[in-house]
This record gives C-alpha cells, sequence and structure tokens, in this order.
DNA sequence: AGGAAATATGTACTAACAACACATTAAAAA
DNA sequence: TTTTTAATGTGTTGTTAGTACATATTTCCT
C-alpha cells in the first residue's frame, strides 16, 4: 500500500493522480433514499424486490451509485425523479453508512436520504411491478444493510417531526386535523389525546383554517386547513436562530 | 458513460467488476474530524495548516482518506489516534459533503465526524507545529469547504449538548459547576443563570457529588463533581426509549 | 326519528422555565 | 489582623407548557 505516500486527505493534485490512484479510488459511493409516503392510515416506504440471489424475496431501498460529475444531493434528487415521477420533493441526508461488507459484491458506501412525498400527488408514477408501498411496520428484513438504513432514516424522521413542520409533506395541501393527528400517530406508534393534540398545534400556530370542511367522511366531516405558506420546506432547516435554551 | 448498464446502486458483480470500474471508481472517498477541546474558556477545534498553495495561511481540519479495507468509522478512529494519541474517545458522525467541486485536486467526497476530547488529558500529544487548537470563535475562514464543515458540526455539538450528557468528554473527570457551566456558555455562545442552571443539572441527575474542593482557584473553592459512569458515552445515544412526546 | 360516530371545546393539576437577591466563604490586599 | 474582593451556594414567585379527563354538538346512516 502507498499509504505513506499520503499524509493526509488534502493531498497534492500529484497524489491523487499518481500513487494513490489505484489503492483509493477502489470505492464506489452510492445513495439511498428511503421515500416515505402515508396512505391507508399507514406509514410506507418506497421499495422494490431486490435482483439478487442472496437477497430473493426481500426488498431493498431505491438508490444508485453517484456519478462523477453528480452532486450527492442531486443523486438522490435524481432518484426520486427517476422512481417517482417528482422532483420538489421534501429530502434530508441522514448518514453515511461504511462497513467494509455491507455489499456483496464490492466496497460501496452508501449516504441515506430520506423523502416524504404526498401518496395522492397527481404526479406520482409508480411504473414498475416490483416497485411498492410497502407499510413499514411490516417490514422485518430487508436486502444489504437495508433494514438498518430504515431505521435510522425512521428514527430522525421521528426527532424531526418532533421541532420541525415537516409531516406535512405527507399530506395533501387540505387535510383535517384528524388526519393530521393519526399521522402523527402513525409516525410516532403512540396514540394521542385528541383534545390536548389540537392545543399543542393551535400553539404552533402552523397551520392555516380554510374555512371549509371535509366532504368525503361516513361521519360529521371537520374542518379543513393548510400549512401555512411560510413553514413549506423542501429540506430540514437550515438553522435560524440559536439553539433554544433547555439548559438553564 | 455506461449507465444504462447500471440500472441501481444494487449492482451485480460482474457490472461492479467490468463496465462500471472506469467511471464509477473515480470517487475518493475521505473522513474529517472535527476534533473540539474546552481550554481557557473557550471552545477550540484541532486544526492544521494547509500546505497547498490555493490554502495558503489557511486551517484545515484533520482529515484523510479511506482505506479500502477500513470502515467510515474505523478511519476516523484512524486519524484521531495518528493526530491525538488518544483512541477511547467521543466520536460522532454528522454529515457527508459531496459537491462536485469541494475538492481542488479531484472529485472527493468526505464524510464529516466531530469529537469531544479533554485539552488536559495525559495521553494527548500534539507533536506537530502546524496542528494547533484554534479557538472556534476566532475562525473565519478555512481551507476546501471546511468551514462548512465545522459549522454543521458545532451546530449538532449544540443540538446534542441540549439533549444528551456528551459535554463531559469536554471536561476532566472531576469538575466544578462553575467550569461545567462555563463550558456550556462557550458552546452556546450565551450566558446563563447560576441558579437556574443548577436547578437543571441538579433535575438531570447526571452528576455524583465528590465531596471534594477545588483547591487550584483564587477565591473561594466550589465543590467537585463527576459524571455518573452509566452515562458516560464514546458516541451518540443509539435510541434508547422512543421518543419524548413533544406533540401532545 | 333515533342511533352511531366523530367534531369541538375547557378546566384543574403538575412540571418546567425565567427572573430575581442575599448571606457565606476563602483568598488577597491593606 | 482586619478589610476588601470575588466567587459559592441557595429559594421564591410568576408564567408557561404538559397531562389527564368529560360533555354537548353535528352529521351521516338506517
Amino acid at each position: 500500500m502507498s499509504n505513506d505516500l499520503i499524509k493526509s486527505a488534502h493531498l497534492k493534485t500529484a497524489e491523487i493522480e499518481k500513487a494513490s490512484h489505484r489503492d483509493y479510488f477502489n470505492i464506489a459511493i452510492s445513495v439511498d433514499c428511503v421515500i416515505f409516503c402515508y396512505h391507508e392510515k399507514e406509514l410506507k416506504v418506497l421499495a422494490i424486490k431486490s435482483d439478487l440471489e442472496d437477497f430473493s424475496g426481500l426488498y431493498s431501498l431505491l438508490g444508485d451509485l453517484v456519478r462523477p460529475d453528480e452532486d450527492l444531493d442531486k443523486a438522490s434528487y435524481r432518484i426520486l425523479m427517476e422512481r417517482t415521477g417528482m422532483d420538489d420533493v421534501y429530502l434530508e441526508q441522514v448518514h453515511t453508512f461504511g462497513t467494509i461488507d455491507r455489499h456483496p459484491s464490492g466496497r460501496v458506501i452508501t449516504t441515506a436520504y430520506y423523502s416524504l412525498i404526498d401518496a395522492k400527488h397527481q404526479k406520482l408514477r409508480i411504473n414498475n411491478n416490483d416497485l411498492q408501498w410497502v407499510p413499514v411496520k411490516q417490514i422485518r428484513r430487508m436486502a444489504f444493510d437495508h433494514k438498518l438504513i430504515l431505521d435510522t432514516c425512521l428514527d430522525r424522521l421521528r426527532e424531526q417531526v418532533m421541532e420541525h413542520p415537516v409531516i406535512f409533506n405527507l399530506l395533501p395541501e387540505k387535510f383535517s386535523l384528524r388526519e393530521l393527528q393519526e399521522l402523527y400517530e402513525a409516525i410516532l406508534q403512540t396514540d394521542l389525546d385528541r383534545r390536548n393534540f389540537r392545543k399543542k398545534i393551535a400553539i404552533k400556530d402552523w397551520l392555516i383554517d380554510l374555512n371549509e370542511m371535509e366532504d368525503d367522511v361516513p361521519h360529521r366531516p371537520g374542518k379543513l386547513y393548510k400549512l401555512k405558506p411560510e413553514y413549506r420546506r423542501k429540506s430540514a432547516r437550515r438553522k435560524m436562530g440559536g439553539p433554544r435554551a433547555a439548559i438553564a
């Protein structure tokens, strides 16, 4: 190994181009997208039946190698666009997985993103038969380390959902408070008290009362709301305002 | 480009080894470590004077290419060990930076970690002259995108410090409440009320009263405390206990 | 017309947060 | 030795957010 030629990652051009090339450019990098939607009162993730023998019958996440001339974020938008037909979508990087044996075919380091999309959105097209929305709750195993990736993204989603108005990316533009509460319950896997839930949502002041009613429910319809436009975000907050003082 | 041969990242062995190799293994992957310490009432970061002409005079973070047979986490531990002589250190992955032009010598995607170490620890040896502890507050620019990386890690540190007992990795085993408060203030860049601070720390129940006193201060000495051993963590919490219900 | 199912709303208890002041101790200076 | 200085140590009050909990109302369905 030519590693004594390389003292730091901040390499001189000559070093990259000569000695190190054979050793150090032997790692592939990919992105994997955990694409969530909310449908039939369940949180679901877009997954595809693995075509590898090692993992036959198991689902895997949607991913691809990063192209040499492509930003990491762009690569995940590309996958989203290719698979769902949607851009203009909530997307956030979560973690990079790099254990040496995570891919059976060689060294592949992958960066995981999660994405939130509205299942009922018009542009959404899932054209492939092997491509499916799978309820998160019923996934026990996946191909590669994709169950770990899914769980990590799910944890992150749960964290985000408590602090930021990202959940609305999973809902249509107009929604009732019941739908919103059921979605929180599906994500957090808890039951929430309706009165306290409404109070807390009211305090956050994220919503606009549309003065419209549901019209497709077999019971007394609720009011419809939408998210205030200033809270629409296509990716997680880039820190506006310092940390809230939770320590003294 | 041979990308139509490659339908997903979950490649068959043949695909990796043949057609795609030239195109897709042309990205290098590195790790960069943002190593924090607390010294002289300031939060400092370990940095090295850049040896590249493009960035002469600027500091850069400590990083290196990931070796083909090395886990991502291992790579950052290696850097830490090489540079500080310390293992058994707090380390957490933060974000992966992958814009195509971030490195002047070629395509290098880097995964950033931050690390917390006790400046006064015996094992700590900084032997290189260009390697320095630089107060975070006085860093305006760095080489590459390292200022962005630093800021991202600093944001993450601030988030972590509010929720988890990670800050103690920056302190010696025994410390006074004043030292602890000053450290919070240095990290969060705010002033904290002493009485409220102590109350909140007491509630968290992280500390053991050692029944010892400071002996090196030019004023009335305070009591010394240490962190309860069960809260010592070498890396961030792997989620124990579900999310606290901040929404209803 | 009656029943089923969901909407809508308020109060009392508790826990955490913010603002704030004074007596005590030890070292340093006079 | 006395005085001064600078930090430690502690408690109360008002406010805000969190939790638990029950009843009247509206709409659909039969």
